[in-house]
DNA sequence: CTATTAGTCAATTTATTACTTGATTATGCG
DNA sequence: CGCATAATCAAGTAATAAATTGACTAATAG
């Protein structure tokens, strides 16, 4: 069926090159490695504990995306290091993530029933949010592992751990409302994070964004630990 | 080893529906069929041809590409037309296109092997070509068939399909240089005209931009037919 | 040297995907 | 109506991919 004019073999060769990106974003591990890849380096160990996923399938799946070239590893001691190859891989991430968005329904309704089961689908005006974030009149929250905190947070954002928060609320003022923030609007623990703080009594909201997207906004990323 | 959590089953739907996209754009073929409707709607019939590919294998990766939202077909008569379901779609396949030139070198390797295999690697000035297109110093020459150039060309190029090239090379002012393109860089209808005209003694080269990178560049694109 | 840990490799099973072939449906034409 | 054509469907085979398991390698600590 398929002819072999040279003309053929070269336009074949080109899509099989492109495919490769394609294949490697064909799976839903990957993926979410990638986004967490887009967080910062990471070790082989510490993307199998986050992806819920054993370590040698999560040493598999890098590997393919090494041979596509979307990552990059290098070895220091013991430990395997991956990255992202380029801030134009994660840049492409957020394409994508874009065109899901907007193609795929099911990912606003997935998110919408999420939400709703938890009882956090309350209307929130992000805009507004953005300006009592970025105005200083709130106490910004950013929940992720201090590793991730240090590679880059949304300025004056204080960092507790999701993790930690429960036995670190004392450092919270009370008398303010608390804005907490994670990795993203597919990220849960700024969620876990708002439910404990309303329980306890704070006054509480989710940031969707993470800080790719608060970057992505234009808005400046501190980073290191918190200066005074 | 996978753990159940409701937060763990959020995630997993979640990078599932972005690897339906992933999944989509993981095969050569399908590919190839996204890069034919960028530059407009076909039939499965002309997309069948087009891409060298059976009848039924087409339909079925149109269906894929369907099923991932990507494309939407709608009948009239006998036929099925198929076109992007998005401008966004054009967007992303684009951002695909240049992340694997800049991560995969094999790409650069094809593209050379294959233009130096037909003596056509001279350097060319991109810049200042795109230049004496512009100023209409040269006769531009749209070589895809007529359809797509309908559909939207560079102002003032000539509408001549290279299937029609060969009768037609009266229509082209011998005194002036003449610049071929088609599809874009991987397109190679630009090449088998260029290597026609300098054939039959005409100074021609070939621009490797196609009516997509064009708009890209900010300039204007000409729809319909030639006025005047 | 031995034990431990991070990571990879290799082999296997299972699931998914690609493509072909031939049948089937739907539309239009004489 | 009967026939041709565009497209899809359905079934089957071959090829790829995903995840698990257990073995293996390399670095390090005692």
């Amino acid at each position: 069926m398929r002819d072999t004019t040279p003309a053929r073999r070269f336009t074949d060769t080109i899509y099989e090159q492109f495919a490769r990106i394609g294949k490697a974003i064909a799976s839903p591990r990957r993926l979410e490695l990638l986004d967490l890849l887009s967080q910062g380096p990471r070790t082989v160990d510490a993307l199998a504990r986050l992806a819920a996923q054993s370590l040698a399938n999560t040493s598999q799946h890098l590997q393919v995306l090494r041979a596509a070239r979307l990552v990059d590893a290098d070895k220091e001691g013991l430990y395997v290091t991956y990255r992202l190859a380029d801030s134009e891989v994660a840049r492409f991430f957020q394409t994508l993530r874009q065109l899901a968005e907007s193609r795929l329904a099911e990912i606003e309704q997935t998110k919408r029933a999420f939400l709703e089961r938890r009882g956090l689908m309350e209307p929130v005006d992000r805009e507004a949010l953005l300006e009592r974030v970025r105005s200083g009149k709130v106490t910004v929250l950013d929940v992720r592992p201090v590793e991730e905190y240090r590679a880059g947070h949304i300025p004056r954002a204080v960092s507790i751990p999701l993790t930690d928060l429960k036995h670190r609320l004392a450092e919270i003022p009370r008398n303010r409302e608390v804005v907490a923030y994670c990795r993203g609007p597919y990220c849960v623990m700024a969620i876990d994070a708002v439910e404990l703080l309303r329980a306890r009594g704070f006054k509480a909201v989710r940031l969707e964004d993470g800080v790719q997207e608060w970057r992505a906004r234009g808005f400046e990323v501190a980073v290191g630990d918190r200066a005074a």
